[in-house]
DNA sequence: CAAAGCTGTCACACAACTGTAACACTCTGG
DNA sequence: CCAGAGTGTTACAGTTGTGTGACAGCTTTG
């Protein structure tokens, strides 16, 4: 539940779906790329919490991408770790410098991925993920988990807290259910797109009427978290 | 309805079939064309989102056709994707020179079709898509879906926000009732031209006095977005 | 093991949006 | 100045999209 989502771009299957054991026996969700343009369409769309990635990719390689990714003002915070086949101290160097933040050396053991996977991720958590979120009187605190809603703590359950962080992470942006399903359930989960609807009304309710507004409909597209009233 | 729109050009209607099929399944809208002429009226009438261009053609050939469209400046960045049926790496530099986008060899399964359709499509996503558009006060956003007039968030309906859109990324330049409804709805649909003027004055209605000028009638031809007033 | 809490679905109520037709108005050319 | 064509405007009925409350299955809590 507390899965980050880890995104695998490497064009032999076999290597990917290794990896992918490895993490999900470690609680992480795994996404997959064959390529460098597949890749980036997962990362725009899925937005991983980090990147293992293959120095070599057919097409466009891994190195290129990784420097594509830390120049784009979106994704440039989304940590690398690269992957090699062979020990080329160049390599390593080239590979820190546009950006990655981590390398490993193939063949590695399950236990070191999932070891520099964990620091990496602890190590570039970006300052501040953990600090309270306020909007208006309402306050979202991660270290404590608890909603307040002007001072006054709200009940709320784990569905609509993910759901709220989510919002208040994502202000001023229009979500489809989908994408929320997405983003909040976590990707490979089957449930009705209604089923948005219904946590979305019973976070507006837990919210109450001073906040509930918060929470607007964009009618034929989905949900957004604005202060600005509709 | 958020399906694309692909110029399918090949002269065997069955290939042309096979390939409609597979991207109507993967939710894109397809028009088609037997020869380079029929090709480029469709082009200029229709404003593809994409062209799938056959390498040979009766008459104009393909590459002719291709070498044309990114000479003209109204059709120079729709992307194309050359079909080839022969594996000739000189095909692949030559198409690729001319400024095809990418390039298949037949036989191809659906599935790779799809995918590279996909690719090109987002590579050649101009930069700044989901940047929003102002206009002396006036500004849509696509990320927050919302249309502000002077700071003030517009009440505005999906149809309505659609055409405003495809208004404020198409300034300028007068289009036809009939060409509105392809933009705007989507090419297939049966719907009375006479609809396009209403949804014109619902728009207009919704922007209010401040803004309604910028949408103009021009008599006998259609409708025009433009910040001359008319 | 019972009670309480959560989740996902459904069915129905309600609101917004859509396309059309009908009528009013405006412009154009003769 | 008078058709007639082209456009503006309104009302309305059908359709679609959302809000809402209830409920049964499950999991957690005590």
């Amino acid at each position: 539940m507390s899965g980050k989502t880890v995104l695998i771009v490497d064009d032999e299957p076999a290597i990917r779906e290794m990896i992918v054991v490895a993490l999900e026996m470690a609680d992480y969700e795994c996404i997959e790329a064959a390529d460098a343009l597949e890749a980036h369409a997962l990362i725009v769309d899925r937005q991983p919490d980090i990147v293992l990635l293959d120095w070599m990719l057919p097409g466009t390689s891994g190195i290129e991408l990784a420097r594509r990714l830390k120049k784009e003002e979106t994704t440039a915070n989304i940590p690398i770790i690269m992957l090699t086949a062979k020990v080329e101290e160049d390599n390593k160097i080239r590979g820190l410098e546009i950006g990655a933040d981590d390398y490993i050396t193939k063949p590695f053991s399950p236990r070191e991925l999932v070891a520099r996977l964990k620091a990496v991720l602890r190590r570039a958590t970006p300052p501040g993920i953990d600090d309270p979120i306020e909007v208006d009187g309402l306050t979202l605190d991660p270290a404590s988990h608890r909603v307040t809603s002007n001072e006054r703590s709200l009940n709320i359950g784990p569905t609509e807290y993910r759901l709220l962080q989510f919002f208040m992470t994502h202000q001023e942006r229009v979500y489809t259910r989908s994408q929320l399903l997405d983003q909040v359930w976590g990707g490979n989960v089957y449930v009705e797109e209604r089923t948005v609807d219904v946590h979305i009304r019973r976070l507006r309710k837990a919210l109450g009427e001073h906040h509930d507004y918060l929470i607007q409909t964009v009618r034929g597209a989905g949900y957004r978290f604005s202060t600005q009233p509709a």
